[in-house]
RNA sequence: CGGGGUGUGGCGCAGUCUGGUAGCGCACCUGCUUUGGGAGCAGGGGGUCGGAGGUUCAAAUCCUCUCGCCCCGACCA
């Protein structure tokens, strides 16, 4: 293949389209903006909707499907959700060759249609809490898009809940942040940052917004999941009503909260190398690609007889590809597999075969390590998670060695330039400082972390004394 | 929408200044030899040069108009 990545350290930019596109997760589709997720990228999604499906289930949600098409009044309804949106949306003004009497918006966030819905459905304390989520695409109609970190029309999956109490609400959403922080450490091997988005960056229409904010190898933030609090500001908006156990009527409390396809972006920024994806092995389609490498025809036949044994024996422990292509090469499989970030490589030759072993090799280093045949079965699970493990802690140390406390605002302004990376700083939670930031060094307050809330210290901008700890960067 | 760039087989490019009807690498197909880090040799298929108009005996090349795409900036999961 001289399918040949640019090198990250020289445009981080176009490395990341050429990892995308080279190693088939995705391609550009003849509509501007959007993409087409190719099978690699469509089974990645698959497993992170397998996982985060089964946890949302577990905590009593149910899945349900509204329609794409909202009409345009219902989001009016919130005055902050339109003014955010408006912007962005694609609006369907003809249906069946006519003009239609009021316009669809075609979904950007599905609150409104489902809260009308809401509206219909709850009458009492006894209807409550209803848990739902739905999986589904949304479209905001972006001015720059990149593949899988902004596009026109997205996947992602959206909760929509409500409840009694402020309390109960205000549980649900830490609890669903929780869970999103859970699948970041322990699936994409990728630590995050909880915290709460200042008034500027919340969404709109929500009373509080909390996010997971990861750090990318190029130094730059990317948010991986939101969940909102948001209040009775829609109950109140789409008349959302229940008669509370002493007979009274009360607004409902709700959340929503989502992760997209966006993670998959999230994965290649955060761990891939010049050689292109490396996939955790907790969401790797394929965690082990076996590479049998032969020269003469009898060396073929026992060859291929030892690693379809293996494929039988192992195919109950990992997820294992045996590639028995013959019109390439070993090397070149070597690099494919690489490319498509499969963790574990085994080789199996003749010299391995004589000594009753097969040579793995670590996607990570290229480490590789001889195993007997008779142990992979109980040790490839072992080698797997110790992958899964060395990987987070590498992006960890990344982000360790990549997180610095601000300084004065000049310094802050100078290695925020030459390094990137999180700063940590105190903000006097004026809105004012947080504009000019922006507008000064282009880097935003990605959150206010929820640990660590116990010092106090000057505004990074204005120096006013504040308790406010927040983490800047420049975001995706 | 403002600034910059670009458009030639599937992909990446040369050819454009100095018009003479298309070339290279990779990929693809066939055969033989190969196979422990992107195999070698031989043979072969595929484009009329983003589109329209013009100049000319003759246009990828010159002129006019037009469309698309990419990068940077203003919006965002």
């Amino acid at each position: 293949m001289s399918n040949v990545i640019t090198p990250r350290h020289e445009d981080p930019a176009r490395w990341y389209t050429d990892v995308v596109t080279r190693s088939e997760l995705a391609d550009y589709s003849p509509v501007k903006g959007c993409m087409v997720i190719r099978p690699l990228g469509y089974a990645l999604w698959e497993r992170i909707q397998g996982y985060l499906d089964a946890r949302f289930k577990e905590t009593g949600h149910q899945n349900a499907y509204f329609p794409l098409f909202i009409p345009e009044s219902f989001l009016h309804r919130e005055k902050a959700h339109v003014e955010g949106f408006s912007p962005e949306l694609a609006v369907v003004t003809i249906g069946g060759g006519k003009e239609l009497e009021e316009k669809l918006v075609v979904r950007p966030t599905s609150e409104t249609i489902i809260y009308s819905m809401f509206s219909k459905w709850i009458r009492s304390y006894r209807d409550l809490p209803l848990l739902l989520n739905q999986w589904s695409n949304v479209v905001r109609w972006e001015m720059r898009t990149r593949l899988f970190l902004r596009t026109t029309e997205f996947l992602w999956q959206e909760g929509h809940t409500a409840h009694a109490t402020e309390r109960e609400a205000e549980e649900e959403t830490l609890r669903i942040l929780g869970l999103y922080n859970d699948f970041a450490h322990t699936q994409m091997a990728i630590p995050v940052l909880k915290g709460l988005k200042s008034e500027q960056e919340k969404f709109a229409g929500a009373q509080k917004t909390y996010c997971i904010e990861a750090l990318m190898q190029d130094g730059k933030a990317l948010q991986a999941g939101t969940t909102h609090n948001l209040g009775q500001n829609f109950s109140k908006a789409f008349d959302v009503k229940f008669q509370n156990q002493e007979g009274g009527i009360e607004h409902v409390w709700q959340t929503s909260w989502g992760v997209s396809t966006r993670l998959v972006g999230a994965l290649v920024l955060a761990h891939g190398d010049d050689q292109g994806l490396i996939l955790p092995p907790a969401l790797a389609p394929i965690q082990v690609a076996v590479v049998p490498i032969w020269k003469s025809d009898e060396e073929r036949t026992n060859v291929k007889q030892s690693v379809e044994k293996l494929q039988a024996a192992l195919g109950t422990v990992a997820r294992i590809h045996i590639d028995l292509r013959d019109e390439v090469s070993p090397g070149f499989k070597f690099n494919e597999w690489e490319l498509k970030g499969v963790p574990l490589r085994l080789e199996v030759g003749p010299r391995d075969l004589a000594k009753g072993q097969a040579t793995a090799v670590s996607r990570l280093d290229r480490t590789k390590e001889a195993i007997s045949l008779e142990s992979l079965e109980s040790y490839l699970p072992e080698l797997l998670a110790r992958i899964q493990r060395s990987l987070y802690e590498r992006a960890l140390k990344f982000r360790s060695e990549n997180t610095r406390p601000a300084g004065t605002y000049a310094e802050f302004k100078e290695q925020l330039e030459s390094l990137g990376g999180f700063y940590e700083a105190f903000w006097c939670r004026n809105p004012q400082c947080e504009t000019k930031i922006k507008e000064e060094t282009k880097a935003t307050i990605r959150c206010i972390p929820l640990e660590g809330q116990d010092s106090e210290g000057a505004c990074l901008y204005c120096g006013s004394l504040s308790r406010t700890r927040v983490i800047l960067a420049r975001a995706y």
